[in-house]
DNA sequence: GTCTATACCGAGATAGAC
DNA sequence: GTCTATCTCGGTATAGAC
């Protein structure tokens, strides 16, 4: 999928890749539709599990935000917006996984900018999510053309008002590339 | 490509929608890269078109945000760059067009934001354009799958920065959906 | 320019031997 | 659980008659 898109994968390659016959692709996962939807589970519950860290970190906007901004997981959600695009199996399951993450982010943040004195009506903290979560993406997506225009400037806005709230990033906040 | 996917298109599905034979899909475009980034072209052109509107009207900011928000590319974009994923050709022509749309919203909005008196320290245009971009697709890539948390919350946050600059959304700046 | 016919491939899926 | 064989469909692409 992140190399050639979701198109690509068929029950041929995947049985090539994993060394075994496409009849045991069936086998394991009946249609088409449940090896994207077991893909994405595990890809999502890595993604929980990482929020989860993040926000029990002593910096978590900076966690956050780091969180949002290495992982390669956005090429992956490309792919994966646009599969459920036309396959209801997939959507189905995103938008549960979508409507659980937006609500850990928001229980976790909703604390967090409010310890920082954050006036919440004007900066709500589903607001705050939507907009490191909608740029980080953005930034990603053109990356991976190599796209860079207005990309520092823009990082560095963003970093300025987390520094401005949680001073400036320590790190063994952030992971490993 | 809106409905299903890019993977539903085909030269026989393209023929059948297209009232002809898809022989003359192959005679009019030779190979399906052909066809694709012919749609991309166009839908390119058609965005490089409403751009220039959006910058030559009373209120910029408010348009350029408008155009970016109600425009269905979104979903559209999505596809193309899921596409681009293991489309070279593809790639190669949105790449272009990318920095060529960016350097024209760079040029229009540089001037705008230095008239309003915004400090180009703070708010450097480059990255302003950026923030407006990814915020409104992630906006919009949301709402096609119905989760809208924090939505409201986002778009007041945005058009509140704006009508600091530019006053209150004067209509007829809004094209109809 | 248009249409028919056709080649060839790889997709998803199933049946059944081992 | 694994593998072979096989079915059917729809994909891209081309040749050639009209």
């Amino acid at each position: 999928m992140l190399d050639e898109g979701y198109a690509a994968v068929s029950t041929r390659r995947v049985a090539t890749r994993a060394g075994t016959d496409k009849a045991l692709v069936h086998y394991y996962f009946e249609t088409m539709d449940d090896l994207f939807v077991a893909v994405f589970r595990r890809n999502a519950e890595h993604g929980a599990q990482r929020l989860g860290d993040a926000l029990a970190s002593p910096q978590p906007l900076w966690a956050v935000w780091d969180a949002m901004h290495d992982q390669s997981s956005t090429v992956l959600m490309t792919e994966f917006i646009a599969l459920a695009n036309h396959r209801d199996a997939v959507k189905t399951v995103m938008v549960e996984n979508s409507r659980k993450f937006r609500r850990l982010q928001l229980e976790g943040l909703t604390h967090v900018l409010e310890s920082y004195g954050l006036d919440p009506k004007e900066w709500p903290p589903a607001a705050v999510i939507v907009l490191l979560s909608g740029i980080s993406r953005y930034l990603k997506t053109d990356e991976a053309f190599g796209v860079g225009l207005g990309h520092d400037e823009t990082v560095d806005l963003v970093e300025r008002h987390i520094r401005a709230l949680e001073g400036p990033r320590k790190r063994n906040t952030r992971r490993s590339k």
